[in-house]
DNA sequence: TAATGATGCTAACTCGTTTTAGCAAAACGT
DNA sequence: ACGTTTTGCTAAAACGAGTTAGCATCATTA
């Protein structure tokens, strides 16, 4: 690149000033500029393919046009998550129609360097998406407590942040009471993570009280523990062959965790739905292509993304904070997994 | 945010000059500071949690410290693709430790707005890396003669811009000698997308040229297409089956796509391998977890994004273009979707 | 004692925009 | 013919850093 031209020099080619340079390309309304200079200078920018520089920009307008979205989340496990594409369309898409790019960072919890911090401070971003917080999370209250403009993609203890999320609890009763409908009362849970994160208790508390209403004893035994990677569930499902349990059916709170314990399944020659019944979580775009398909909960992730985008934007240009949580529906998916449907 | 400190007030509560305050700061060789005034510096920036502004710096700089990671593909397709995230974890891992953030974009082959030459020449990113370009993709020749630094993730039919990729060609070639090892003659190929990108390409030039090495007449009617996502595989494999062709051995280049494609044969009760063989590529990370686990050639994703960050990052750095290519080793790797494996 | 050198700091310019305030010249009204 | 308004443009001040050049002050040397 030559050097790339800058506002100066559409106006010396155009022969007028860089002011009247800007008000041209930015269409500044109440600013008199006649058709023949307007010419010259579109002209001038065309030739010279002109594009302002973002930085300058940024400087003048105190905006980046960046929003930064955040998983709280090791990279590892961040990356592993097959839902997070889906969210990520969600906020991309509202993102590019309002002029704005997204930066992707998977910051966890203990992170030392404050990477969330530091990514507003050093106004690197406008705003923040903070998707899968802890349910303590001091760092995020504490961006928020300084009026950072901050959604999340979750739930944490802590009122008035603003958040798009599900009822997980709610959703994960339902997954439940749907086996519990099947007739199955010994009925074990794999988590999606570990408890320090908000969704991954209030699933549990879900299938707790599934399980209470239905009059089945909660036994703390019959509970497992994923880290969002199909190993994890692979590993999980061993762990439960292996103990003295018998479950019927098992209630994984995540269909990436799922795909893991499946293919123990698989390796121990047994059938789904058949000898055992299988609920997932999430419905991630694959679910329905598993062998067998996956009976699960539709998460509407790419809207979550969209709603987060959405809130977040015009928190940013209508400088109110939203006011109101955005929790969306779920909804029960019957595939084959649970042995629920006719063959 | 009752205001962001900026450096002028960290200079007036240290009782010093704004330049001291980025000497110190910065850590400027050869600038003596005392000791007592670097300490007051330090002081006063902490005690006002100042954080320098990323714009102003850019602009300084002349860099922004953003890379920018773009998919040649329609957003849907793009976040389907079950092996970007890998590579999308290299990137951001590199550009991470060298103090980058990434802009994540998909940006579609007709993209009328030209977002690519955009995002950089308003110097939204200092450099990017194109996954998955088309064979003829002018606006990339462009970017990068005019000396835009420009990192390929895939192959495009012009010298010199410096790539990583794997050799498709020759892979794909392994995956289908393998098949033809056990014996079958008759193998179905469906594409991982359409054949204006280099990497389908390839891979057919590669199943093309097994089978004309093991003496088998390549034979159009077998081939057929998918578009990266599980869908086009599920359809593609009804094609196949609805077709009066028997083959005994499908290579399918993408795992993801074969995920579809395993549905299909799972609806219609064959059996994999023991009715059908199955070759997948890519060796997404669930492949492992499939049932059955599906043979497939191993892409080092993470290790492509690594690396094209680390020579997209060199390049910026040490201001001289990357005289090499990154060919990266593939793997074959045998599970059981092709009954290789004694069970 | 005066010249020289090192030490410790700062004034002022730069980056490329947007935007405010205002200045000429032309058009208008009385 | 003189004031007033409108039209069309520009000078200059921001924005918040980094950086160059240079100025005092104090210590050292001749």
């Amino acid at each position: 690149m030559n050097k790339r031209a800058t506002a100066k020099d559409v106006a010396d080619a155009a022969g007028v000033s860089r002011t009247t340079v800007s008000f041209v390309l930015n269409n500044i309304e109440g600013m008199r500029i006649s058709e023949e200079t307007r010419q010259k200078v579109l002209q001038a920018a065309e030739a010279l393919n002109y594009h302002p520089d973002a930085s300058a920009r940024s400087m003048v307008k105190g905006k980046t046009f960046i929003l930064g979205f955040v998983i709280r989340q090791e990279p590892d496990k961040a990356y592993a998550d097959l839902l997070l594409p889906e969210v990520m369309r969600g906020i991309s898409e509202v993102a590019s129609e309002h002029g704005y790019h997204m930066i992707f960072k998977p910051v966890p919890p203990e992170d030392e360097k404050n990477s969330l911090t530091t990514l507003f401070l050093e106004h690197q971003v406008d705003g923040l998406i903070v998707s899968g917080p802890l349910s303590k999370d001091q760092e995020i209250v504490d961006l928020f407590n300084a009026h950072a403009p901050i959604i999340l993609q979750g739930r944490i203890d802590y009122p008035n942040i603003p958040s798009v999320d599900i009822n997980n609890r709610k959703a994960a009763e339902k997954a439940v009471n749907h086996l519990i409908s099947l007739g199955h009362r010994q009925i074990a849970f794999i988590s999606n993570a570990s408890l320090q994160y908000s969704s991954c208790k209030d699933r549990l508390s879900g299938y707790r009280r599934a399980l209470e209403n239905a009059g089945i004893i909660y036994d703390d035994a019959l509970v497992f523990y994923g880290d969002r990677t199909p190993d994890s569930g692979y590993q999980a499902m061993k762990n439960i062959l292996g103990s003295s349990l018998k479950p019927s059916a098992i209630f994984i709170a995540s269909d990436t965790v799922a795909l893991g314990s499946l293919n123990t399944l698989y390796q121990q020659n047994i059938r789904v739905p058949e000898d055992i019944a299988i609920m997932g979580f999430d419905d991630i775009p694959l679910s329905k292509h598993l062998a067998p398909p996956l009976s699960t909960i539709h998460i509407p992730a790419y809207k979550l993304g969209w709603n987060a985008a959405n809130l977040l934007i015009n928190w940013l240009e209508q400088e109110e904070t939203p006011q109101h949580d955005c929790i969306l529906e779920t909804e029960l998916i019957v595939r084959e997994s649970c042995g629920s449907r006719q063959k």
